[in-house]
DNA sequence: AATTATAGTTAGCTATGCTAACTAATTAAC
DNA sequence: GTTAATTAGTTAGCATAGCTAACTATAATT
C-alpha cells in the first residue's frame, strides 16, 4: 500500500504541501506551520478512534468535557465553549442529561438560565475515554529516546504559550 | 474573564489533565502525550475557524483535499482515506460533484468502480481554505524567536517520523 | 453456466450544525 | 409601577455527516 502523502477527516478538512512562499521573513513559519498543522490533524484523526469505545458522540464527549474540567455552566455558557449556536447547545446537554451524564436544573437567581453540571457517572465515562486516547499516544511516544521526549516536551511548552497568548 | 484550564470541541472530544501515574518508565510518556494532545486540540479549533470562509463542511473539505494531494480515487479508497463507510462517502462525493468541486465517472476497466477526481475549481477552493488555516497559525509562529521556531521544527519532525510508524 | 465476491447505491436511522421565529424572564425607561 | 427592551432558551425546520441493512450491478471463480 503507498503512503499517502496527504491525509484529512472530519475533524480537519484542509492540510499539507508547501505554500507559495512570499515575504523572505516568514518563509520559515509558514513552513513550520504547514507541518505542525498536519502533524496536528494526524495525531488527533488517529487518538480519536479510541472515543467510539465511550458510546458517545463527539459534541457530547467535548460538552461533557467542559463541564468536568471546567465546573458547572449555563446553557449559553457551554455554547460559548464549544464554539456552538444555543439551539444546538441545547440538544447537546438534553441529550447528556437523558444518558443521565449531566444534569440540569433551573438557575434559582434567574430563572432564565439554567444550571448544567456532570454527573459522577458523566466524569467517569469522560475519565475513561480520555484515557484512553492519552494512552494511545503515550503509547506511541513509548519509542522515542529520553532526549526526543524532552525535545518534545519543550515544543509543547512553546506551543502552550502560543496558544495562550492566542487571539 | 477566567481562563479555562481545558478546552475542548467537536474536533476534539476528551482532554486534558494528567492522569494517575502508574509505572515509573511511562510517566513522562503519559505527561507528554496529555499535553501534546491538548495542545493538538487547540490549535486546530483555532485555524478551523477559517474554514466557514470556503463555503464548505469539513467532510467535503476533507475529502476534497484527498484528490487534490493525493490524485484521483475511487470511492472505495476515499472512504477508506476518510475511514467513513461507503454509503458516506457516496454522499460527499455527489456533494462535491454537485458543487463542481470534483468529476465523477465510471472506470473503464472495471464498471463498478467510480473515478473521482478535483476540477480545478476544487483545487482553487482548497487552496484557498488551506492558506487561510496555515497562514492563522503562521502568523501566532510569527511572535517566536528563530531558536524556538527551530525547536519547534524539530519537534515536528520528531512526531512526523512517529505518524510514519503509527500502526 | 452458476456461484461467489466486490463496488456502490438506496433507505432509513441518529447526531450535529445552522437560522428564524417563538416564549419566558429580567432589566431599563418612563 | 407599567411598558418596553434585552436576555436566555426552545421549537421548527433545514442541511450535513455518520451508521447499518438490504439491494443492484459487475467481475472473478469454479
Amino acid at each position: 500500500m503507498p503512503r499517502r502523502t496527504s491525509i484529512n477527516n472530519q475533524q480537519s478538512a484542509i492540510n499539507n504541501r508547501i505554500p507559495g512562499a512570499t515575504a523572505r521573513s516568514n518563509l520559515a513559519p509558514l513552513a513550520v506551520a504547514d507541518r505542525l498543522h498536519s502533524a496536528a490533524i494526524h495525531l488527533l484523526r488517529r487518538v480519536r478512534k479510541q472515543d467510539v469505545a465511550t458510546g458517545e458522540g463527539p459534541a457530547r464527549l467535548s460538552a461533557l468535557s467542559v463541564l468536568v474540567f471546567g465546573g458547572p455552566k449555563t446553557l449559553g455558557e457551554l455554547a460559548a465553549a464549544e464554539q456552538v449556536k444555543p439551539p444546538t447547545m441545547s440538544r447537546i446537554a438534553a441529550g447528556l442529561a437523558s444518558r443521565r451524564l449531566a444534569v440540569i436544573t433551573a438557575d434559582p437567581r434567574d430563572a432564565r438560565r439554567l444550571n448544567i453540571r456532570a454527573t459522577p457517572k458523566g466524569r467517569r465515562l469522560l475519565q475513561k475515554g480520555r484515557q484512553l486516547r492519552i494512552a494511545s499516544l503515550a503509547a506511541q511516544l513509548d519509542v522515542l529516546t529520553p532526549d526526543e521526549l524532552h525535545k518534545l516536551s519543550k515544543a509543547v511548552e512553546i506551543l502552550e504559550r502560543l496558544l495562550d497568548h492566542w487571539v
